[in-house]
DNA sequence: GCCTGATATTTTGATGTCCAAAGACCTGGA
DNA sequence: TCCAGGTCTTTGGACATCAAAATATCAGGC
């Protein structure tokens, strides 16, 4: 017998007990979508496991894997990735490390670092996106409940500034 | 002009240039939940800071504030919030050491750690409710739409073994 | 009344995120 | 030419999360 209730429900009924009916709708979305977020990070991390990458640090070398001649500059990178340019340089630190790409200066520009893919980076990144993929097409939604949830969060995005800047 | 594209936009092009076309509307989802998350939280955050505190530790203080006593096992409040232990050790102690909860000892069982509000902490809890409930009520859906995001997300958890355990 | 296994919590170590500040390097104007 | 301001990256610090190991305590069976 499941003696706990759903801790998310059990919240939303603490929330409007206490009178806080017009935040509670917004309270149960926020707090259903951080448990949905840790829930779909963790089935990438486990998918990731077997190729010692992070979901991260996965990102990084699937996004080289796009790029003409599978480097680019740092900032770049976080930009991309919509995180911060101190992560981008501490999951680049980690790959190098594990042999996974190499970091070289730009000739023209000496400030610039480019993060460039090495063969092991290159030949690691198709079972990964494999791996990865298998999670992606089975969220457990139908095709228009997937769309569904992309429209309904970027709604979300977009009013908060995200994706369309004047 | 905006030079860049949408970064997720871009992503979903680049999926289906690679012929992974039955991944990409799930890689799509999942990339904007975790954007949406990281705005969010960062929302949040941001609200909270005035008061001194993170999500984590408001939520901490939130759930100690619905119980009788104020104040809940160590392991309960994990359970409750979702969270690993250590997570709960690491937050505690910084409320701790803020003066907003005390830890005791439960007196029957001797493995167990209670946290419990201190009146800081029970002074701090109300204005920083209604800052968090703030950004709980404006996330720039209707009603309608907030329902049905709760809905798509609830499928998704429970898709994944979560709420309802046989 | 004691072991032994189960339970509760903390510690440790690795990762990741962000911010603020420092360090390099570039560029344009005096 | 040289310097001042701007750009790119890294560093250091604070937090948060997870996994696994270490501790401490309880509880049931012989």
């Amino acid at each position: 017998m499941s003696k706990d209730l759903d801790p998310i429900a059990e919240a939303r009924r603490q929330w409007e007990a206490h009178g806080w009916e017009s935040a509670a709708p917004g309270m149960t979305a926020v707090t259903t979508l951080v448990r949905v977020h840790q829930i779909l990070i963790e089935r990438i991390e486990r998918a990731l496991a077997p190729f010692g990458l992070t979901f991260a640090r996965f990102e990084i070398l699937r996004l080289l894997g796009f790029s003409r001649r599978g480097r680019l500059p740092m900032g770049k990178i976080g930009e991309r990735l919509q995180v911060h340019p101190a992560s981008v340089t501490s999951a680049v630190k980690r790959l190098e490390r594990d042999g996974l790409l190499r970091r070289t200066q730009d000739e023209v520009d000496g400030r610039i670092v480019l993060a460039e893919l090495s063969d092991a980076g290159r030949r690691l990144l198709e079972p990964a996106t494999a791996a990865v993929n298998a999670v992606f097409e089975d969220l457990g939604l139908s095709g228009n409940e997937v769309d569904d949830l992309i429209s309904l969060l970027d709604r979300v995005r977009h009013a908060n500034g995200d994706g369309t800047l004047p």
